[in-house]
DNA sequence: ACCTGAACACCGTTCAAGT
DNA sequence: ACCTGAACACCGTTCAAGT
């Protein structure tokens, strides 16, 4: 199947050709015998470069971490931190963006991936040289959650056309979101594409966030 | 094992004792064998009362959302908006608390339970009766994200002891965390039991998101 | 209507064995 | 040092068969 075979094995190439597999399958197609046939082995042999599965999830949020730092690094520091810092983590989320799957795994993995702490670290240096304190730093890190870091978990959020998937009787139970839905799809001419603007509404609570914080300053 | 095992199955007793059974065990636990074990029954009974796994999980993530709706009922209003948001979704994080399991749950659902969408009708008409108008609350929305049902995603989150589990080599990378934590320690009376009080964390970043939305309103 | 036994195609992981 | 075959204990799911 693939193209190249006798490259040998190495955890390195192990958790690209994974991470790679869950940008085209999705994370559940990242199984130890899937990944050993996209690299042109068995299963068993994966044994020798990582630990075990949970070691290769650790891994790609690893490897994802560090695209994000490559992609931060090579931006200017703008003229005072909350600008800055908004580059930074939108920059961040344009990496989330090519990896659909990695902000669920972001949120399953406990142990801290080495890209991530030094991207916080970052993070921190620069709010300290924008005037905060670390008391004050420490808050606003736990605030921002997973923004920080570019992607948020938005638990309600109705896809193209959602309101055909919920049943009728349960519709009728909803007279305020059906209210603010239909205004919404009024006022917005891309509605069929999705009630909502992902980038601007990311945008919004960021913003939100970042000023609240400046404020506090 | 089961004390009662006559009783016969049903969606709702399989969805009680799936919920029970991964705040004892876990979420890794719910496995349809594991599941029909608890219930004194064979994996392939179930599939009579649920149409497959995706289903079980469709079912718990609305168990709990009910579970929140209850106790949201049984709240008084306060006098203004914010005041009465806070109250409901401090409520909420509480049953998120007894189901630590439920928040990443909750983030891979993609379906919408009609617990959650009832839920957030609430929200909308509250924000409403507030004086916000649709557009407001549907931004509001967004920029609460899982906030607004009471938990936050935090994707770098030092446990108890967590400078002890990362490479010395790593932490020599970390100037900026590596000062910010000590201080944070050396303040915090209670640091031997984690480095933060995740209730008073939630609570800032709530109302830091709140109280910019009243200003907005 | 409700439950189950047998069976299938898949997992992660081990271990002794090959080169 | 690096890879693999055989094997084990576990998945979700089907389907025809039992009561």
């Amino acid at each position: 199947m693939t193209t190249e075979a006798r490259i040998p094995l190495s955890r390195e190439r192990v958790l690209r050709t994974a991470v790679a597999l869950a940008d085209e399958h999705g994370l559940p197609a990242v199984t130890m015998r899937r990944l050993a046939e996209e690299l042109g082995a068995e299963a068993m042999s994966l044994y020798y470069h990582v630990a075990k599965k949970e070691d290769v999830l650790d891994g790609i949020v690893d490897v994802v971490a560090q695209e994000i730092n490559e992609a931060v690094a090579a931006l200017e520091a703008g003229p005072d931190w909350k600008l800055t810092a908004r580059r930074r983590i939108l920059a961040a989320r344009e990496v989330f963006l090519r990896h659909r799957w990695a902000p669920a795994l972001f949120g399953t993995r406990s142990s801290t991936s080495p890209a991530v702490l030094k991207y916080y670290d970052n993070l921190v240096g620069l709010m300290r040289e924008g005037g905060f304190s670390h008391d004050r730093i420490h808050h606003a890190l736990h605030a921002l959650g997973s923004r920080a870091l570019g992607f948020s978990q938005e638990p309600f959020d109705p896809g193209p056309g959602a309101s055909a998937e919920v049943p009728p009787e349960v519709v009728a139970q909803l007279p305020n979101l059906v209210a603010m839905l239909s205004e919404i799809a009024h006022d917005d001419p891309d509605s069929t594409l999705g009630w909502c603007d992902d980038q601007a509404e990311f945008e919004f609570g960021l913003d939100l966030v970042l000023d609240g914080l400046d404020r506090l300053r």
